[in-house]
DNA sequence: CCGGTGACTAGTC
DNA sequence: GGACTAGCCACCG
C-alpha cells in the first residue's frame, strides 16, 4: 500500500473529517481504517489536535461504548455529543454500535 | 538509537 | 462491572 508522507495524525484527521453529524466512530476503528493498531497512537494524534473546531475529534469513542476523553475534558465531550443527538448515560453512549459510523 | 508516554484495547479476577 | 495487567503503536527528547 501505497501510503502517504503525512503523518499518522494527519492521516486520522483526513478520517475525522469524513464523519457525518450525529455519528461516531472509535479509536481502533481509525486504526484499523488506516490498516494498523495503532490504537493508542490515534488517541496521542487526538490529544495533539490543534484544531479542534475543525475537526470533530469529539466523535471518536472507546470500544467498549464510553466517550473516552478529551482535550477539553470529557464533560464537554459529552454535552457536545448529547447536542449531535447522541444520547449518553454515565460516560456511556445509548446505542453505541447504532451510532457508528463505517469508513470505506 | 532507545526509553518513556498516552484522548486505547482485550483479557483476567 | 470495577480494578489490574499486558500488548499495542506513533511521537518526542
Amino acid at each position: 500500500m501505497s501510503n502517504t508522507n503525512k503523518t499518522f495524525a494527519a492521516r486520522c484527521y483526513d478520517l475525522l473529517l469524513q464523519i457525518p453529524n450525529g455519528k461516531i466512530t472509535t479509536y481502533a476503528a481509525i486504526a484499523t481504517a488506516l490498516n494498523s493498531k495503532a490504537y493508542r497512537a490515534v488517541g496521542s494524534a487526538m490529544a495533539k489536535n490543534e484544531q479542534l473546531i475543525n475537526i470533530p475529534c469529539h466523535r471518536v469513542v472507546k470500544s467498549n461504548g464510553c466517550v473516552g476523553n478529551y482535550r477539553l475534558g470529557t464533560e464537554e465531550k459529552i454535552k457536545i455529543l448529547q447536542k449531535e443527538g447522541i444520547m449518553i448515560k454515565n460516560g456511556k453512549i445509548i446505542n453505541f454500535s447504532r451510532y457508528l459510523y463505517s469508513f470505506n
